[in-house]
DNA sequence: AATAGTCGCAACCGCCGCAGC
DNA sequence: TGCTGCGGCGGTTGCGACTAT
């Protein structure tokens, strides 16, 4: 879903620090009078219509690159940077809007816990999502769950608890979205197959035919992210169906992905929790932060309400 | 209905590394 | 070797939209 532009009038458009971008863009402390004067006409802030038509047009015509030559040959009182974010981040074609969906937060997910805030390299396997986004992303949902949980978002015990916690939810909606949309593309085949005998066609076999596209087509959608993530999605989909088969819960899915080199800890928590539940709610001391050990037993009990700790489902929802 | 607080995100800032001279 | 220009990256800001009171 396009989010249309928001129309803003940023009040830092003449602010001290613009004449200093201007300098680092430039590299000219000292440049040539008409320079001067280019700089000082050059604008800022929300990007206009006309401003987005006249770049498009002209990276449609010449292609993208050497930024700065590109805003003065384009006409655009823009700095290099300018054109060059307004591109990347918003006009480019294959921009991909909308919220995020399971599988990608979970690449994401995955993916700082091994290279942190490389928020680029991240973005180099979501395609269609700019780093700004993703970095958008981690600092206003991320790390709103990391406050919630009162800790930093970059700490262990973060980390321990959307391995724990997060994830496996993250897996298991994935799963579930996957599995509604594959019963959806079957019931609607199903739907016209018996409309079609209803109405005396023998149409039938061009509805199979149909649908096996429209599954064809959910398959090619796995494949692509599963050619991101190195097999990520393939793995998630094994998973998903096990969690599907189970109603959407339980750890067959986290075993599944465990056999599968995916999340191993996940299914050793599953292990741990059901141990736990098994043993009358001793499950704490498996994990390495007590605390957090005792969170994890606290939240699949669905039990702690107090000291500010939200339920699991609390944080879950307000995805 | 009015106001205050919060959220989401586009855009900017400042630094760094690289290439060309 | 140092300077300049540029592209790229991660961090930060500020404002409109949304929500709560």
């Amino acid at each position: 879903m396009a989010e249309p532009q928001r129309s803003r009038s940023r009040s830092r458009a003449c602010s001290p620090g613009a004449l200093a971008e201007l300098d680092d863009d430039h590299g000219q402390p000292g440049g040539a009078a008409q320079d001067q004067e280019e700089q000082l006409e050059l604008r800022r802030g929300p990007w206009t219509v006309d401003e987005d038509l006249t770049l498009v047009n002209y990276i449609a015509d010449h292609g993208d690159g050497r930024w700065n030559s590109l805003a003065r040959a384009a006409g655009l009182k823009r700095t290099g940077k300018s054109c060059r974010l307004r591109w990347l981040n918003y006009l480019r074609p294959d921009v991909k809007r909308g919220n995020f969906t399971a599988d990608e937060q979970l690449l994401i997910l995955d993916l700082h816990t091994r290279w942190g805030n490389r928020w680029s390299k991240i973005a180099q396997h979501l395609p269609g999502r700019t780093d700004n986004e993703i970095k958008n992303y981690w600092r206003t949902r991320v790390q709103k769950h990391a406050k919630q949980l009162n800790c930093d978002a970059n700490s262990k015990r973060f980390k321990d608890a959307m391995r724990y916690l997060w994830t496996p939810h993250l897996a298991a909606d994935a799963a579930d979205d996957h599995h509604r949309r594959s019963l959806l593309l079957l019931h609607q085949a199903q739907h016209h197959q018996q409309h079609a005998a209803d109405v005396g066609l023998s149409a039938a076999g061009t509805m199979g035919t149909s649908s096996s596209e429209s599954f064809a087509t959910t398959a090619e959608s796995y494949d692509d992210v599963a050619g991101l993530g190195g097999g990520y999605a393939i793995n998630l989909h094994a998973a998903g169906e096990m969690a599907a088969v189970v109603g959407g819960g339980g750890g067959c899915w986290a075993h599944e992905a465990n056999h599968q080199g995916l999340w191993p800890a996940a299914a050793a928590a599953v292990d741990q929790s059901a141990a736990g539940q098994t043993a009358g709610g001793g499950g704490g001391g498996q994990f390495q932060d007590p605390e957090l050990s005792g969170w994890v037993q606290g939240f699949s009990e669905g039990m702690i309400t107090e000291n500010n700790f939200w339920a699991l489902e609390d944080i879950w929802k307000i995805q």
